[in-house]
DNA sequence: AACTATTTATAAGA
DNA sequence: TTCTTATAAATAGTT
């Protein structure tokens, strides 16, 4: 019935399909952030891209104070880099815990209740170093006090130091890890089509508190978070 | 400068919001479907309700396999029900993995090397019992000849004797499961948002590896796989 | 579910 | 890239 007028298959001018993908994306970005305030869920849409993956959690609650509707003269959704914070403090305070420890835990923890304890030990020693500011949040009294209430083992209080530029840096070293660690490396890659922001601290603590390193990017292996 | 009719705020009532819902939701769909074949890349929707999460993974081969243009009476992508074993053999077939163990491994196995031996004990001792094709594939001599080349840690061959219906039970099943492991509950269903079907068997593995129980489901807790 | 008036997305060209 | 615009497609409202 209805008068179909492209056919659906693989665009093989490299060149149109790019604009096609640029073009197609912002208007999923668009319909998927719509669809989240309108009908009150939360939703993310990933693609997926060799060495690109763009990854949009889509917190509802943040639209709805950024826009009662959209801007007249755009069609992407508010994408204000200044609110990627905003976005970090949601996703922290969205999943209070019931945890006794004050440090947050492993991935292994959750799944290995019989060696709670060793692995507990076991991050407390490894920390990352690779960045002073950790050290500072370490050695801090006043900071220290506020683990205290770190209740929410999805985000780390220690990258609230970090700025979207380096967070986004934080997830390409990530990538680099994924690349480098021989025997996780087909897991992880699996795994890392689904990681959203609010597990990236549990990837990021995996790979740092085996070995010290300092982030060093490509463009290339960046994850964007919105 | 555009004329934007309508705003993009919640919707108050419920049978509208739900429609919308419906219609919208229908519509990603088929973007995300279309825009995968026509630039060739994997992606992945999640529609994130309450006890009803559906995900969508897409996956361009299958697609390009049951329609080089889309059937000429629907708004919607191909889904046949009976491709869902293809998109699982997809993914089965995806991720090749150079492990020595004949048997999957554990989350922890990855993430703790130094215990891995362990583990894979605790995996052997612990198989679900729960269905009756599992013993019969374990006790099989033919079928046991084929975990030889098993080297997919992201599906387990136990899962092939299932149907597409079982597997959304036993995705229900997890989702139970979830809300009744203490401790473990916040963090899964964090990371609830993000598993896809790749994953799905990892969580099978870690909830039925503890305890043996059979699927009981209500309806509500299905996750649609498509 | 189906229809259709209207809005919105987007492909192609500048 | 970005912009324009003709056309296709999505969808809100209605049956």
């Amino acid at each position: 019935m209805c008068a179909c007028v492209f056919k659906v298959e693989l665009i093989e001018d490299h060149k149109k399909r790019k604009s096609t993908l640029v073009n197609r994306k912002a208007g999923l970005v668009k319909k998927i952030s719509e669809l989240s305030i309108l009908c009150d869920i939360k939703a993310c849409m990933i693609i997926y891209e060799e060495n690109n993956h763009q990854i949009w959690p889509i917190i509802e609650v943040l639209l709805k104070k950024t826009a009662n509707s959209y801007p007249e003269d755009t069609k992407r959704p508010p994408n204000d880099p200044n609110k990627v914070k905003e976005v970090i403090n949601l996703y922290k305070n969205q999943l209070p815990f019931e945890g006794r420890s004050k440090r947050g835990k492993t991935l292994s923890n959750y799944f290995e209740n019989d060696q709670k304890k060793r692995a507990e030990i076991k991050v407390e020693k490894d920390l990352p170093t690779w960045d002073s500011r950790f050290d500072y949040y370490k050695n801090d009294k006043k900071k220290k006090g506020e683990i205290k209430v770190e209740k929410y083992p999805t985000w780390d209080s220690r990258f609230d130091y970090l700025s979207q530029k380096e967070l986004q840096n934080l997830a390409g070293v990530v990538e680099k890890r994924m690349d480098k660690a021989k025997g996780k490396i087909e897991l992880l890659k699996s795994m890392n089509v689904h990681i959203g922001s609010s597990s990236l601290w549990l990837f990021l603590r995996l790979f740092f508190s085996k070995t010290k390193i300092k982030p060093n990017l490509t463009k290339q292996n960046q994850i964007s978070i919105f």
